[in-house]
DNA sequence: AAACGATTCAACCGCTACTAA
DNA sequence: CTTAGTAGCGGTTGAATCGTT
């Protein structure tokens, strides 16, 4: 016995969304808001399921979006931001206007993380694929140093994560940190695309 | 012009978190 | 406190598009 399904798949319509279907979303949600996803479909006379249609409004339909290329300051936050949450999609894209989580997640995977590969940086720890090499040498050769900085990286990370999930916060170099704002950051990435510009 | 591979991105799936009763 | 329903998240898929041969 597994949970009930979100609706019935055999009366529900999959796939690309037509100009109609988005009209009648849009309109639906204009007029009664985004109350109950499980109902909008019904009300709003497509043969379609909640959770597809909030997909729908939330990452194309929504007026707020911007649908454009990412600006280099938007792509320097993406990765500022990746190389102290991860993969926590959501929270990268709370900080840029108009972006949504699945605009931030396919923008990484189908370029920030070739760009940053092509750079000789991981995409996953944001160090040089060097600086990952000499690591692996001394962590083989002292344990108990390595587990002491990954600590101290954890309650860093911790912390910023704290801070995202409570507010919005304004990610300009000026305002980070001492060492984020000399361009010190854990991503070799910003400091290099910043000298890039001069 | 056709075939094929690579890339992009909208949409889906399955899971967890949250909330109201 | 428990439970059921809903919302939200991140990973994955696949159709459409683009570029190359």
């Amino acid at each position: 016995m597994g949970r009930i399904p979100c609706c019935e798949k055999d009366n529900v319509k999959r796939g690309q969304w037509t100009p109609e279907e988005d009209n009648k979303l849009s309109s639906y949600i204009a007029q009664h808001g985004t109350r109950n996803w499980r109902l909008i479909p019904k009300n709003a006379g497509l043969q379609r399921c909640g959770k597809s249609c909030r997909l729908r409004w939330t990452n194309y339909l929504r007026p707020d979006l911007k649908h454009g290329q990412f600006s280099e300051a938007e792509e320097q936050t993406i990765v500022k931001l990746h190389s102290v949450v991860g993969n926590r999609w959501s929270l990268i894209a709370a900080q840029l206007t108009g972006r949504t989580d699945n605009d931030v997640k396919n923008h990484w995977n189908t370029k920030l993380k070739k760009k940053l590969s092509g750079m000789g940086i991981d995409p996953v720890t944001h160090k040089p694929f060097s600086h990952l090499m000499a690591e692996i040498a001394t962590t083989l050769a002292t344990p108990q140093v390595s587990h002491l900085a990954e600590a101290a990286l954890g309650c860093f990370k911790d912390e910023m994560l704290h801070l995202l999930t409570k507010k919005r916060i304004d990610f300009q170099l000026q305002q980070c940190s001492p060492n984020v704002a000399q361009g010190n950051t854990s991503s070799p990435y910003i400091a290099s695309t910043k000298h890039d510009e001069k």
